[in-house]
DNA sequence: CTGTTAGCGCATTCAC
DNA sequence: GTGAATGCGCTAACAG
């Protein structure tokens, strides 16, 4: 069995209150006492244990995290992100993993659970109304992430200036013909980064006053492939596009390789630009968690 | 304030013993209290508090998993088939990223901190004996994956068999010039994937009575741009070899690339074979976890 | 400054 | 079958 409170108690000759006084490093207490608590901490190997801290502060010291686990470097840059705020705290981060709508319901029944966490963060999935209620009924702050309710607080990665500046960007090197790539505007999970990128590209459009041609609009599956047979048939219109702005980094390989196949070269022939995930990212991971350890730090105050 | 199994039991009219019996579904309850006690569950929104459970058992109900956080589909991958197997059994998941020595030291001191978690699993780091003997005497079971340590568990993944079966392949296929791109041998992190498939990848060439050509050897940084920079140095040796062998996809993909800027093609002009990183994961994910349960699952008895 | 005493919420012997 | 009592390990007033 592993030493208690009490065992390093007795051996330090003290009542169990200054052991807890000195772990929680309260200044009331003395200095040689300290020490000898300190000592006898040492020697005994003692730790304390976690649950019943827990217990006791009615606090989990934990958060959570619900997100498909997408092999997209996005998503691995987030969780950095998100671990590095949250380990730097001494939370500890308990992940989910959701990859279909029976997983996701389940798991925004179970991971808010009273006691399992002080905070969720939901990554790339939009919570119905219900949702919202349930969690609000558990009173259980949660932070969105590239997803969105009115209710409920999210990181704010502007989509929809990062597509209008993309686009912009292909405007000033004087392209008119712009195309985009993207993801189904609707789809069963809620996703929503690549239409408000669309937004943002529609609004640069029109903004530079240039025509927003329905046939340059490609929207379906998120994968390198798919791009990659967007893009063919873009080459393939009687007025082909100069420029695409493909909505992820994976879509823009893909329409790369499109590009290649045909014996093009880009940028000379054909200028693509992607969604620079990994930067996004970053910026991502580290103002997302400030939100939900600071709300947790104010709920339980 | 949430309830407790005391309201519950209040508003059954029962003692807290035979509501938590019903919690845990014990036989030795009527069947008009158990409803009872469900419908008072039902009626308050009860949930049972995790970390009082777990102060009560003495267990954390919670495994840990330490791991580079890789952009790597490896990495998701595993991560995806520990997620669903430790999510299926009601445990929760707790990561830690490493990505410096420092780092590491900490969290292999303070994950298996008493009471946070159950079991261990650490991913493509190798812990000293230092490491392990402290792990041992906090009695708490450790699963290595994609490393090694002869005294603790760890999930076999034969990478040395499997860059054998790679290269076997390449050489029934014809070939007699293959070359092998991987990663450094010695790293300070204790990558062990790379050196084993490099292994295999001899063994094959000397069963098969094929030269061990040491300018053959290119082994760096795990980078699709290094091994592109490897491969047009083979390409531009006197005698280019036909085949190449990449330690792992990201590799296999820089090769191709150089391939390409050259103007040659594969497999035509030269095969290229990866490691399939995705594949092998899943195998990984899988078995990975049966352990760390099963050990957590055995001590716990 | 420090020790004593209560909880925290649940699991678990024992008696009834 | 069911309830009262006790313990898990720690934090937080409350007294000295």
């Amino acid at each position: 069995m592993s030493p208690t409170i009490y065992d390093v108690a007795e051996r330090a000759d003290v009542g169990i209150a200054t052991v807890s006084r000195v772990l929680n490093d309260s200044p009331r207490v003395r200095e040689t006492t300290r020490a000898r608590v300190l000592a006898a901490i040492e020697e005994l190997g003692y730790r304390p244990s976690a649950s019943a801290r827990r217990t006791s502060l009615r606090k989990t010291l934990a958060i959570g995290v619900i997100a498909p686990f997408f092999t997209r470097p996005s998503f691995v840059e987030r969780l950095r992100g998100i671990e590095a705020a949250v380990a730097e705290r001494e939370f500890d981060l308990i992940v989910h993993n959701v990859e279909s709508p029976e997983k996701r319901d389940a798991c925004f029944r179970k991971a808010p659970r009273r006691q399992r966490v002080d905070g969720l963060i939901i990554m790339s999935l939009s919570p119905t109304d219900e949702d919202v209620r349930y969690f609000q009924e558990l009173s259980i702050p949660v932070v969105l992430v590239d997803a969105r309710h009115p209710a409920l607080n999210r990181v704010v990665v502007d989509d929809v200036t990062g597509g209008e500046l993309a686009t912009q960007h292909l405007i000033k090197l004087g392209h008119e013909r712009i195309a985009f790539v993207g993801d189904h505007l609707e789809n069963p999970f809620g996703f929503i980064s690549s239409r408000d990128r669309f937004n943002g590209y529609r609004t640069a459009l029109i903004k530079a006053g240039l025509d927003l041609r329905p046939d340059y609009h490609c929207q379906g599956e998120h994968s390198h492939f798919q791009a990659q047979v967007f893009t063919e048939e873009l080459l393939d219109l009687p007025e082909p596009p100069t420029a695409i702005f493909a909505s992820s980094d994976t879509q823009a390989l893909g329409c790369l390789e499109a590009i290649r196949k045909r014996g093009l070269h880009s940028p000379e022939d054909i200028s693509v630009v992607g969604y620079d995930d990994i930067e996004v990212a970053a910026y991502l991971g580290l103002s997302t968690i400030h939100q939900p350890l600071y709300e947790a730090g104010l709920r339980s105050v």
